[in-house]
DNA sequence: GTGTACCGATACGATTGAGTATCGGTACAC
DNA sequence: GTGTACCGATACTCAATCGTATCGGTACAC
């Protein structure tokens, strides 16, 4: 809040170039993002975050050009792996976690990208941002967890299975919703992973 | 089939109660969902609509009330079986074919549900417009494979790995163009299958 | 105390699209 | 020939939203 007095020579410029403080900022952030899944990107108005914000337009059109930009900004901040430090030492262990941690997500996440879904065909930053936010460093993550299993040989390298294991979690995370119409909580993920994925790897 | 809708007081109506042909019809709604699939429903305006198919917006509200109930129709009248008639007698092909059949339409319908994934939270007719149109059916004709297989006798009918099954091909194939860019293609799905989940069923 | 720079409120301009209304033209019934 | 009912064109109403501009207030620098 008080500024961060230990700038360079610059630090006036730089330490008033906004008062926006972090804080008001993931305000704003955490605003767009719940309108975004509640009503979907097209019915978001900057005119409605501001309201509900009690900032004014002036202020998210001065910070953030345009809305696809705020928005995109909005989601490069809420960037976070979903499932970071998982390492129990086992491929199947491993994998029900990692299950356990995107059933976790599920619901904020894929309503997010439902909702952005198509937005995302028509703005290049968004799409990019949505990858960076939501899909990449899951997918990444993932494949982390996978090679330390191929290197312990809990599983063969050329496993024809492994190369499909991110799509089908990320599918069957995205489908559920779809066909039964609940989200894919923590134990549905679960039984997929010990029905589906682990036997298709030839684990227990 | 015949291009009698909701609308008639009997009478003479069937023959000329509405001068729109069910080939005219046919393009009305090719139209639109090709809008829809292209720049996604809320860009989607009656006037282009009517423009494109050089019609006049007065012909499409006379026809169907509003533009969620357009679409919905539309929707309805493009359902169809992609996996009819697959009975090949074996499980294992059986899903195969269906992978097949599944990927020959993907694109197209990949971007449909994309395009509407938001719209249809918002209208109750839409959604359930979607459903019948290309999820619902589908869904139970795999079912249907997999009952066959049971009474064969192929795998046995608490298998655990089977309630996935839908999902997963579903989520496979609206995954894969958000994981890779590419669309999930017939060769990829049967690919899919044949490591991910015929294994997993037990079967070779 | 004075200046600067940002904030919030609000008014504004411009565009866009849904849905309605009007009107002339025309195919078919009788 | 006359009537009916639908079609296409077009003008219109109404509402929403993007993005800009204006203006007074205020926190901080010096």
């Amino acid at each position: 809040m008080t500024s961060q007095a230990a700038d360079g020579p610059e630090t006036v410029a730089a330490s008033r170039r906004s008062k926006i403080t972090p804080e008001r900022e993931r305000e704003f952030f955490g605003a767009v993002l719940d309108q975004v899944r509640e009503c979907g990107y097209d019915s978001v108005t900057m005119e409605g975050i501001a309201a509900s914000t009690r900032c004014s337009k002036s202020t998210l059109y001065r910070q953030w050009r345009t809305k696809p930009q705020f928005v995109a900004a909005a989601l490069r901040a809420n960037r976070r792996v979903r499932f970071a430090g998982i390492d129990s030492g086992s491929l199947a262990e491993d994998l029900r976690l990692a299950a356990r941690a995107a059933g976790a997500w599920s619901t904020k996440d894929t309503k997010l990208v439902q909702a952005l879904g198509h937005a995302v065909t028509q703005d290049a930053e968004l799409a990019c941002a949505l990858r960076e936010a939501l899909v990449e460093p899951e997918i990444a993550a993932l494949e982390e967890i996978l090679r330390r299993g191929v290197e312990r040989g809990e599983v063969p390298a050329d496993h024809p299975a492994l190369a499909y294991i991110p799509a089908q979690m990320f599918g069957v995370l995205r489908a559920r919703p779809v066909l039964e119409g609940k989200d894919a909580d923590p134990e549905y993920l679960v039984c997929f992973v010990e029905a589906a994925v682990l036997p298709a790897l030839g684990l227990t």
